[in-house]
DNA sequence: TTCAGACAATAGTTTTACTATCACAGATAA
DNA sequence: TTATCTGTGATAGTAAAACTATTGTCTGAA
């Protein structure tokens, strides 16, 4: 009860000040977020690489579809791989937001943990945080594209700079609340990058190699990948 | 004993005939397995991959490496996408022939799965099997960009035209491994696509984002990540 | 000897990725 | 009021990557 009106007043905070998180410097050349042309170009880039994903995905072709020019994407991101590293880093503090709210007044860390895997594997949004970022969109990106963002040649420059702390502190977060249930797990690190990355490739898998998989998504019901994850993590935390 | 007579015999197989994995088709223009440049391009696309990485890789660059033509690379792969396939598949398909020498008569069904883990994690060659394929640059390969050959927008066409099956098969492979050991394991696909998975990404995140993993790679040394390997599964699995 | 077929080399075109420079509108200062 | 400064977007390029059409050469069979 105390949780559900928490949750409202949260709410009604974003929808007032109009939530925008705030990314390392090194994820844009000019923050997107603070102009009009910036916000169309996180809005479009976002529908063009779920349409016609990354690899084919260039700035010729968002410029034409926003109605401004390539030069004009370039003021605000130094290529395509920075805008990957932003929407990854932007979701990923989205989720970290959605699990802070989500587990507010919530004791039980196995309940605790529960409903963090739960935020991971929906993350949905329940109203829009922006106008600007289509959420539900963005996660299937993240499904079909996220891995790319630190398979690259140059992870351990860009990781000096900062760029994949959202998705380490997320990960940090999974650890703690693993250790909050048996406080002598061994590989809590481990577990908790695995339950990131396994959420996603389970889906990606049941839509297109299903036969690396035994659940099933059902038109996005993914009820069934909970299940199974709960049953993974529990029965590896648990004593 | 029996066991590495065996094992003797089938080297000795392998020195004489010169192993061949027959591909699909579609994984290649014209199979590079035939011909000298066809190998040399195998050779070198394997090093220059390792050097420079997947996104800085150009025909361009591998055909001055070789002292060959851009063009004369197209005769063998449509795309470096097409070469990324086509290594790739090699790549299980070895690791599968790892895998079924390896766990030549051994009955016990959880030694089996253990060995089968073991290949997956080492993957080392004893002794080369091809003059033309450097295994362990390979095995390199994989883990920094194994993932980008199926996270693709024509993954669906792609899998239809059977690129994909060595994956598929190998993962099926351990899946009833699992299931020699416990019938009434609900998930065993899923379990073994994520020990495939997890194997690759655990080493990747232990190399650049230590924050990610509990394990250590010091010199390249994986017994603890075969320890941890051997925790979750055998947890997961054993009633 | 010549002719077909397999293969590689040459010389392009198109697209992508990126940059240098220009134009303009609004805010500020003399 | 006018000069100028700053933040922004538009124009017009270049260099490299990705891909292709055509030509040349070598080999072996008739």
């Amino acid at each position: 009860m105390l949780n559900c009106i928490t949750f409202v007043f949260i709410k009604l905070i974003n929808l007032i000040t109009g939530i925008k998180f705030s990314l390392n410097d090194s994820l844009y050349s000019r923050d997107p977020q603070n102009t009009e042309l910036g916000q169309r170009i996180l809005k479009h880039s976002i529908i063009l690489i779920d349409e016609i994903g990354l690899e084919n995905f260039t700035f010729k072709k968002l410029a034409i579809e926003i109605e401004s020019t390539e030069a004009s994407m370039y003021r605000y991101f130094d290529n395509k791989h920075q805008l990957l590293l932003f929407l990854t880093s932007w979701y990923w503090q989205w989720v970290q937001y959605l699990i802070s709210i989500h587990t507010l007044n919530i004791e039980d860390p196995e309940r605790r943990l529960q409903i963090m895997m739960k935020s991971i594997i929906n993350a949905t949004s329940e109203n829009a945080l922006t106008e600007y970022i289509n959420e539900n969109l963005l996660h299937n990106i993240i499904i079909n594209e996220g891995s790319k963002a630190y398979h690259t040649h140059d992870v351990d420059e860009e990781n000096k700079h900062g760029i994949f702390s959202s998705y380490k502190e997320l990960a940090e977060i999974i650890a703690q609340a693993i250790l909050a249930i048996n406080p002598s797990f061994p590989y809590p690190h481990s577990l908790a990058s695995n339950i990131l990355e396994m959420a996603n490739n389970q889906v990606y898998f049941a839509q297109h190699l299903p036969r690396l998989t035994d659940i099933k998504v059902p038109k996005g019901d993914l009820s069934q990948l909970e299940t199974m994850m709960e049953f993974f993590v529990m029965k590896l935390v648990k004593n």
